[in-house]
DNA sequence: AGCCTATGCGAAC
DNA sequence: TTCGCCTAGGCTG
């Protein structure tokens, strides 16, 4: 589910359908129970993103957010009063549930879902890098820790105390447009190509937000320009390297290669990103 | 019915 | 670097 963009649209619609409404919160599942009874009754003031943190408000609470991070699994789906969110129905894993006369959302798997304080959301922001959704990131945030860094910018751009929001998906992509090894460390990064890498995470990310997509993919290098079937993965869109391991390059038709980096599957072209 | 995977993170080794 | 956690939904048999 989430990268930054997820998130980013969570907000957004959160802050649509329950932003001055008065909220009825249940944990199903009880293990938000006591944090439901006390939003339960209370008007919402709107929701906020901070790469993959979603903060929701509330009104005259101590702890006035919800701070939710979904982690690898977690889904937070909204909808029309009455609609049915997920195919299961099992209340035994339904972390939150909010309701307003006219929308609900449904809260499960989160990584974290617990109330917060001002100061509490105040330090997600001070400790996250810069969002490349939000107006007012300071990319040079970034640069200044890349630029000093021998880790690879396939890392580094996972990291969010680096760039908030880019997750797996984002970081493949991206550095395949850029024709750029993950492997280089940063200190080999040079401002142009910072910026370059920067101003195309804020189109793509941008575009996912529109979209509720990731497609990365330029026209020219579309399958059906390529005499190709055209595929669309899990993630919902067209992909360059993203889980393409074994099949042809889009742009260059050798094999996509794919290697564990910290835990995480690294996808990337060795002709067209060389070391 | 069971198996497998996943866009994440942090604690433990 | 590995492991555990959180779970839906697609796939296999």
């Amino acid at each position: 589910m989430p990268e930054g963009h997820v998130t980013h649209r969570l907000a957004r619609d959160f802050t649509s359908d329950f932003a001055g409404r008065v909220v009825r919160a249940s944990s199903p599942q009880g293990r938000f129970a006591a944090e439901a009874s006390l939003l339960d009754g209370r008007e919402c003031l709107g929701a906020e993103a901070v790469g993959k943190h979603l903060f929701v408000r509330f009104a005259d609470l101590p702890e006035p957010y919800i701070h939710v991070h979904l982690g690898l699994i977690g889904k937070l789906r909204l909808g029309p009063a009455g609609s049915r969110l997920f195919e299961t129905d099992d209340e035994s894993t339904l972390r939150l549930r909010l309701r307003t006369s006219t929308h609900v959302a449904e809260l499960r798997g989160p990584q974290w879902c617990r109330l917060v304080s001002a100061a509490d959301r105040d330090r997600v922001v001070a400790e996250s890098g810069p969002d490349p959704l939000r107006a007012d990131a300071d990319p040079e945030r970034a640069w200044r820790r890349i630029e000093r860094s021998r880790r690879p910018v396939g890392a580094l751009l996972m990291d969010q105390r680096v760039t908030a929001g880019v997750g797996n998906i984002f970081r493949a992509e991206v550095l395949f447009r850029q024709r750029i090894s993950p492997f280089r460390e940063g200190v080999g990064v040079t401002h142009r190509v910072f910026t370059r890498v920067w101003t195309d995470l804020v189109g793509l990310m941008e575009y996912a937000v529109a979209t509720g997509r990731i497609d990365s993919v330029l026209p020219e290098h579309e399958p059906e320009a390529m005499g190709r079937a055209p595929r669309q993965d899990r993630h919902g869109g067209e992909v360059y390297v993203y889980r393409r391991a074994g099949q042809e390059c889009l742009v260059c038709g050798r094999e996509v290669s794919a290697v564990v980096m910290q835990g995480r599957n690294l996808y990337w072209c060795g002709h067209c990103q060389p070391r």
